[in-house]
DNA sequence: TTAATTAGTGTCATAACAACAATATACCGG
DNA sequence: CCGGTATATTGTTGTTATGACACTAATTAA
């Protein structure tokens, strides 16, 4: 029944072959106005050479989480940034080594705070955009990065979380460029601009920002506000976060 | 790196030590107009006597999904059930014993279908009105109960998952029963009638259900129409499926 | 000083919809 | 056949969301 019964009268942990189980991390951010993910290029066998999402083993005193964490700062040094669960993956014959089951974690990071740096289980690691992923990643992996987008577009309909991608200060036009960056349609200029400014989660900071034609105001994310429950939509249809009708997912 | 990546120039299983895994399914019915959960009692350590959610160990070559379809079938004897992942939860303290990662799944089983069986790993099994479930649970449970109640309220708004936990016929007003009881507020019945009617996801049966003042009709759900991408929403807000944002979706 | 450029505001028509009211249908029991 | 009861259905109305689009504002470059 539930976690780890056995008939037995007393527990045996070696009865059961158990599966490996690592955290991958899809990890975002947004370099020169476009969305971009982290990959690392492999050393080893299998998929040797071939780029694939960051990840490691969970270790057998930290959540899922804090092993989510870890890699993350392992492979980029960000810490502090937006996290949270994607989606397990299972199959049992998605690693040709061993049954390896994964919890996939998504990330925002954002542009300013990066400073990558190569460790040395990989050749390689770089940013890539998301309309230019190399094909295919290993493992599972497109399948992941592909769940982590449509999860990311998702709760982009319904959460604050765009501005996990966007600097402290930014102004109204950059939030809508990453809107219609990742919902991939223009939208209006004028109906931007009300409903941001009606959902109050902005505050004012006084700053401009000058260029060529009329300087930008600049403003702050407000984080009391709405963080958590708030919702604003700009499409009525949803995609879901997940699998078949997860999928997407919730979110 | 990804997925079992190490240092040493070939791969070596017993390197790493690895967590028991295990698939917990939240299964949900509707009895007596009712939303119920399935619950089974436990026979041994840790948490004897306690009530839990039914799950077992994956093996290691079946998916994770087939783990918790074997399980799901094994406890009720059902099959060809709407099943979703819900979370994986990882806690290293979560379970007593040892290291064990549970990836939750979420079901919706029909009314008339079920057939319990308790299985010779526990003392009892029983639906509970999610109203009424026994507090404790036994491990983290609790946790897991409350997300998945939080999936199924917030995919109702904009999934037709509803119709899962219906019999092959139904009246509209059962249909809105079931909205009533799980977002846990009365919708008015005009506007029930116009926005399912207009949905056109019913198909009429013809028949008809006698009672005291004027027969129901009664309808099918269409597989066809929006079964996957239709969408209709009964309110604005919307409470998410997971954590603290995953609180979904989703999704 | 004018054109170009980017920022930001205002207005209007429509669609969605919640709240509420009213009516129609069918059966029951007396 | 009449009142009661419950289903089924159609308005009606006021509010809110929002899509389309025109307009105003502030700055630089020529």
């Amino acid at each position: 029944m539930t976690d780890t019964e056995e008939t037995a009268e007393t527990y045996d942990p070696s009865r059961y072959e158990r599966p490996s189980v690592t955290v991958d991390v899809v990890i975002f951010t947004l370099i020169d106005r476009e969305l971009h993910v982290l990959l690392v290029r492999r050393k080893r066998w299998p998929f040797e050479g071939y780029w694939a999402i960051p990840g490691g083993f969970v270790q057998m005193h930290e959540s899922l989480e804090d092993a989510a964490r870890r890699e993350l700062e392992e492979e980029t040094g960000v810490r502090d940034i937006y996290l949270e669960q994607l989606y397990t993956f299972g199959d049992p014959d998605r690693d040709p080594r061993t049954r390896v089951i994964s919890v996939a974690y998504f990330a925002l990071v954002r542009a300013d705070r990066q400073r990558l740096r190569v460790s040395d289980e990989s050749l390689d690691v770089r940013w890539f955009p998301v309309r230019a992923v190399p094909s295919p990643l290993a493992f599972d992996h497109d399948r992941i990065l592909a769940m982590a987008l449509a999860r990311l577009r998702s709760k982009l309909e319904y959460t604050t979380l765009a501005f996990e991608l966007l600097p402290e200060v930014f102004s109204i036009l950059e939030l809508k460029h990453i809107y219609e960056q990742i919902f991939g349609e223009k939208l209006d200029k004028g109906n931007f601009y009300r409903k941001i400014k009606d959902a109050g989660v902005l505050e004012e900071t006084g700053l401009l920002r000058e260029g060529r034609g009329r300087p930008t105001r600049l403003y702050r994310f407000r984080r009391d506000r709405g963080d958590g429950q708030f919702v604003f939509r700009w499409r009525e249809a949803r995609i879901d976060s997940g699998e078949s009708q997860e999928r997407d997912l919730s979110s």
